[in-house]
DNA sequence: GTTCCGCATGAATCGATAG
DNA sequence: ACTATCGATTCATGCGGAA
C-alpha cells in the first residue's frame, strides 16, 4: 500500500499544494459539460475550454519530464451534432505546450441499451494521451494479455518442423514471425481498452471501472511512483493507485464524496504523503 | 444487382460529372497523408485539409438532403505525435455547412500483436458521420445484431404459460417485458463496430473489408439508392453496395485499379447508370 | 461447493409536456 | 420563447441467495 494525499476543494486552487515536477501519471475524468451541475456547476460546451485550460496548465506544472496524462473525456450530443468542445482542447493544450501523443479507446463493453431515431448507444470514450516530452516512461510488459483465439488457431496448425525449428532456436527462416509466438502466454495489447463498465452494488458508483485507472497506472508508473487525479470523485484512480503500491494524491470538490474516500482509506496504514 | 458508374481521374476534377443531390450515401476512405504518395501526391499532414476541403465542398453538392457521408479516416503520427489535420478537418468541414453527427469506431478486431517503443498498436479508425440536415434517413432495423447470452439464458426459463400468452398475443398483464423479446433474435448495435481486418484472397489488399462499407450501406441506404465512393481504390465500396442492389459510383485515379474494377464489373448485366 | 437465477443499474438521447 | 423535467428504450454484468 501505497502514500497517499487527499485534499477537498477545487481543483483550480488546490492543485497550487502540488509540487512541480513530482507526479509521475495524471489519470482523470473530468465531469463532462452539463454533466454534474451540482459540483462543477454544469459547464456549459461552449465554456469547456477556457473552463478547463487553467487546470491543465497547473497538470503541466506538477507532472514530471517522462510523466504522462491521461484524459478519459467524451464530447456531449447538442442539437443533433457532436460537439466540437473535445477537439478544440486537444488543439488548445498543444497551445499550452501539451504533446498529443496517443488516443486510445475505451470500448465499453455492456453499455445501456436503446436507440434512437438517428442514433445509436455510444458505446466508446476518448482516453488522450498528453505527455511534456516525446520521452517518457511506458512499462508495456506490465499490461500483456492472455494469448488470444488468434494465437491458439494459429499456431495449432504449426507444422511439428516448425516447432522443431523454434525450439532449435533458429535464427532465420521463414516461419520465424510466426514461431515468435510459440510458447508465448501473453500478447501486447492494442490502443484499445475493451472493459465493462462496472456496476458495483456499491451506494456510490463510479464513472469508469478500476481496471480502467489501474491498466494505465501499470502502464506508465512503477512502484513508488506518484498518480494524481484532481477529480477524483469516489477514488477508483486513488485507490487503484494504492492497491498497486503507488502514491496517490486526490482532489475532490465535493464533501461528500471526499468523506467517503477518506473513510476507506482510514484503514490504512501510512495516511499521509 | 444494382447499375454502376465507374470513372477514371482525380475525384476533383470528375465530382462535376455526378448531379446535384443525386448520392444517398457516400463511403470513402481517401488516402491518408503521406500514403499513396504515387497516386495523389503524398499529400502532407499540414496541407491535408486544404487539400480535402474542396472535394468535401464538392461530396456536399451531391449529396441529397437526406443522404450521410461516412468518412474513413485517421491520423499518422508525426513526430512522435498524433497530427491534428483530422481534428482541423473536422471543423473545417462544418464550416462548409456539414453537420458532424456521429463519430463511429471502426475496431479492428484481429490486427496483428506488435508495439513499438512508445506505443502499442494502433488498432482503431475513425468513422465520421456527416449529414446536410438532422433529418437523414437511417435504416436501423437493417444492421441489427444476433442477440446476445443474456436473452438467451434469460428466455430459457420462461415458463410454457409464458409462451403461450406471447404466441396467443395477449397485449395486458405482466411478463409483457419479457415476452417481448421472445422470438427476437436480434438487438440494435453501438457506434463501435467490431470486424476483422479482411486480407482477401484477392491480388489487390483493400483498406477495409467489405462488412464494413456493407454495414453502413445497409443503415443509410434502401435498395435502388444511390452509393459513391471518390476514392474507389479496389473498388470494395462499389461492389458492396451492387451486391446490395443499390447504384453505384466510383472514382479512381489509377488506371491499374480502376482497369481491375472495371473487369469486375464487365460480367454484369447495366453496365451504365 | 457449484450452478442457477433474480435483481439492480449504468457519463444517454430524444421528444413531449410542464413551468 | 425558453428552460426544466420526465418517460421510453430493453443489454450486460456481478452479486447474492436459492437450488
Amino acid at each position: 500500500m501505497g502514500s497517499f494525499k487527499i485534499i477537498l476543494g477545487d481543483c483550480r486552487d488546490k492543485l497550487s499544494e502540488v509540487n512541480d515536477n513530482s507526479v509521475d501519471l495524471i489519470f482523470t475524468s473530468p465531469p463532462y459539460a452539463d454533466q454534474r451541475k451540482k459540483t462543477y456547476g454544469g459547464v456549459h460546451p461552449d465554456q469547456y475550454v477556457e473552463w478547463f485550460l487553467p487546470i491543465s496548465q497547473e497538470l503541466l506544472r506538477v507532472l514530471t519530464p517522462t510523466g504522462t496524462f491521461i484524459l478519459n473525456i467524451k464530447e456531449r450530443v447538442v442539437n443533433g451534432e457532436r460537439h466540437t468542445y473535445v477537439l478544440d482542447l486537444i488543439k488548445a493544450m498543444r497551445g499550452q505546450g501539451w504533446l498529443w501523443t496517443e488516443e486510445f479507446i475505451w470500448h465499453k463493453k455492456n453499455s445501456y441499451p436503446g436507440k434512437w431515431p438517428n442514433r445509436f448507444r455510444d458505446a466508446w470514450e476518448r482516453l488522450l494521451q498528453f505527455n511534456k516530452s516525446r520521452s517518457f516512461h511506458m512499462y508495456q510488459d506490465e499490461v500483456m494479455l492472455p494469448i488470444g483465439d488468434w494465437a491458439k488457431s494459429r499456431l495449432s496448425n504449426l507444422s511439428e518442423t516448425d516447432k522443431i525449428r523454434d525450439n532449435s532456436k533458429v535464427e532465420s527462416g521463414f516461419g520465424k514471425n510466426v514461431s515468435n509466438w510459440v510458447g508465448r502466454e501473453r500478447v501486447y495489447p492494442t490502443n484499445v481498452v475493451h472493459l465493462s463498465t462496472e456496476t458495483a452494488n456499491k451506494n456510490h458508483s463510479a464513472a469508469f471501472p478500476q481496471a480502467l485507472p489501474a491498466w494505465f497506472i501499470r502502464l506508465f508508473t512503477k512502484p513508488g511512483d506518484t498518480v494524481l487525479d484532481p477529480f477524483m470523485g469516489s477514488g477508483t484512480t486513488v485507490m487503484a493507485a494504492l492497491e498497486m503500491q503507488r502514491k496517490a494524491i486526490g482532489i475532490e470538490i465535493v464533501p461528500e464524496y471526499y468523506d467517503l474516500v477518506a473513510e476507506q482509506l482510514s484503514t490504512y496504514q501510512e495516511p499521509l504523503l
